[in-house]
DNA sequence: TCTGGGGTCCTAGGACCC
DNA sequence: TCTGGGGTCCTAGGACCC
């Protein structure tokens, strides 16, 4: 029982945001096309785009001028999240219809523990990738192996409508010849520090000195190491959706700004849906922090710690303006951003809420009936935490071995 | 005519406490 | 007169991903 080999598949839509459009307009079908935030103006950049656009050279991140260049007849469009969202948790529907065990990762991709699913992995995958196709003419690309790290790059080997099976054997031959860079986790900067050190391939990765890696790229650089010799023992967690750290959102202005007036008013309309994004999810945050990106795109951030966690739209507003004063040096703003972090869920905020108050009360009461109290509510263990501030505790006390002194 | 918006995790330095 | 060190929290920035 001990080295349970498990079976995992990562499902990839294949340029998510241009299939779901062209599902909706089958007219789109076989065209190239771009999907753009700001179509029109000169900071729209193309987001995603079908692969017949690529052929012609248009990549995700390009301009929309000069995808355009490259390919004079692309189609544009702007992005609809609406219809996105409704195609994921379709698709998500699907994933789900085979195992509980589904773990989305972004809107368009996700990992299933197909382990106990009494199906051959292949035909199973064959099974999804078609009814994903059927069913809602979204084409995808899986990825079979024992692991995430091993299913993650084997979905992407093949695209679009591929199914790539890479096991543990598979490795050395199919794994270690390819550019270090293309591995998941490793960017242009990290690719660039490793081929100081003469890594230039996931198998030179593989082969790497630990010593030797830990003191260029960090914890990170061992973790990739035990990636590219095709360890990854992380599970698949379907509940890792629900615990989100942080809800923020930013705007590159329309002009670059100087005007206070229209940099409150631009902070303003962020804190609303900062707000109103936290109460969907029925959480509050803990920290409001304000980013912003002057013209020569150096960004600087800044964060403040509420007293209490909220979800006000003006409690948002007034902290991410304190924020913003102290941060802003007077040249003109290109971006703004409000993130809301430390976020929790609302019921778990009311619970230490409530331990606040209830410690302000006790603490003016005699020792014994706050004890009482607090041990009553919230059992042993939370005492100590709850009389730190009673009057007649000294917490100095717990340096010397005792939990409390008494004044 | 340059380069969006939503996130996560890690690091490094300073403050503070004991 | 001189003298310590460990742990934790907070903050800002960086790297990376889709």
């Amino acid at each position: 029982m001990m080295c349970m080999s498990r079976v995992i598949l990562h499902i990839d839509m294949n340029s998510f945001y241009a299939s779901v459009e062209a599902a909706f307009d089958p007219s789109l079908k076989g065209l190239p096309l771009a999907i753009a935030g700001n179509p029109e103006e000169r900071k729209g950049i193309v987001v995603t785009c079908s692969y017949e656009a690529r052929a012609f050279g248009v990549k995700t991140t390009m301009p929309v001028w000069e995808a355009k260049k490259l390919c004079p007849n692309l189609i544009v469009k702007k992005p609809r999240f609406d219809r996105y969202r409704k195609a994921s948790k379709a698709m998500f529907a699907i994933l789900c219809s085979y195992t509980p065990i589904v773990e989305p990762v972004s809107i368009d991709e996700g990992y299933m523990d197909v382990t106990d699913v009494a199906r051959h992995p292949l035909d199973l995958a064959k099974e999804i990738q078609q009814r994903l196709l059927d069913e809602l003419e979204l084409p995808s690309s899986i990825g079979i192996a024992p692991n995430k790290f091993l299913a993650k790059t084997a979905s992407d080997m093949k695209k679009p409508l591929g199914i790539t099976v890479l096991r543990k054997r598979d490795i050395k031959e199919k794994l270690w010849p390819l550019d270090v860079e293309e591995m998941h986790g490793v960017g242009a900067k990290t690719a660039e520090k490793l081929k100081k050190i003469g890594i230039r391939t996931i198998g030179d990765l593989a082969r790497g000195n630990d010593v030797q890696l830990e003191k260029i790229i960090g914890i990170n650089g061992l973790r990739l190491k035990e990636k590219a010799n095709g360890i990854d023992h992380r599970p698949v967690d379907p509940s890792s959706v629900y615990d989100f750290k942080s809800v923020g959102n930013q705007m590159t202005l329309p002009e670059d700004a100087t005007n206070e007036e229209e940099l409150k008013n631009a902070l303003k309309s962020l804190a609303k849906s900062v707000s109103l994004r936290l109460k969907k999810k029925e959480a509050v945050a803990t920290k409001v922090a304000v980013m912003l990106r002057y013209k020569d795109r150096t960004t600087v951030t800044k964060s403040m710690k509420l007293e209490n966690p909220t979800d006000d739209e003006r409690t948002i507003f007034q902290h991410a303006l304190i924020v913003f004063q102290k941060l802003w040096k007077n040249e003109p703003v290109r971006l703004l951003g409000i993130t809301g972090q430390d976020v929790m869920h609302k019921k778990n905020a009311f619970k230490q809420l409530d331990l606040f108050t209830f410690e302000e009360e006790a603490k003016n009461e005699p020792l014994h009936q706050a004890i009482e109290k607090l041990s009553e509510k919230y059992g042993e263990g939370i005492i100590k935490k709850g009389l730190s501030m009673h009057k007649e505790i000294d917490s100095f006390g717990s340096s010397f071995g005792k939990d409390f002194f008494f004044k």
